[in-house]
DNA sequence: AACTATTTATAAGA
DNA sequence: TTCTTATAAATAGTT
């Protein structure tokens, strides 16, 4: 954009890659956060670069988990169905030693 | 940003306030896009607008429950982690009290 | 990490 | 909503 125009097309150069994703990252949060605040929106971003890294922005008035669970009971997918059944079993494991105990104790 | 300079603040007039969403979201999934080509990443962004609105973009290499899947996989860790941390704690307490119970019963 | 010439995004108006 | 355009903001190439 700037110093000449580009194509937007990927970059070969892994070094000016990682440069450009860096700088544009910071381009896109700020973004989202000035849509936050004049459109009083709510906004989840998940960024996975070439290299494997994970960033995040989240509108600082919600969660990312409150937020899918919206896009979820909206679209009707269960992202989180996984993690919820894993939270369930250990619960229900840990109740369970819970009673031994309390069977010891008596 | 054209036409004069704006403070980044609520647009408490709810047309101009739909009219900045609709224009930054173009703006801000375009974005996304040319960051997903560039630089060979993947992004999900999910928007809720002030009435309530759901809009997303999510890159055409994946899926936004892929993404989400990931992102549950890289940081769920720590939850969990900290969670079994707190379940093992309790377990401690409570072998502690059993101990003390047997105690008083002797 | 800073700089700056340019490109791009966009606020206000039509 | 869509187009225009003057101006603000982002950023590609460089240091």
């Amino acid at each position: 954009m700037a110093r000449g125009k580009i194509q937007i097309k990927r970059i070969e150069n892994p070094t000016n890659r990682q440069v450009t994703y860096s700088k544009r990252r910071n381009g896109l949060f700020k973004k989202a956060n000035e849509i936050t605040v004049l459109c009083d929106a709510k906004v989840s971003i998940i960024m996975l670069s070439s290299t494997g890294k994970l960033h995040e922005y989240i509108s600082p008035s919600t969660t990312t988990k409150q937020l899918y669970d919206q896009y979820q009971k909206t679209l009707g997918i269960d992202i989180w169905s996984s993690h919820y059944e894993r939270m369930h079993e250990n619960l229900r494991k840990l109740k369970e030693i819970n009673r031994n105990l309390r069977r010891q104790i008596r």
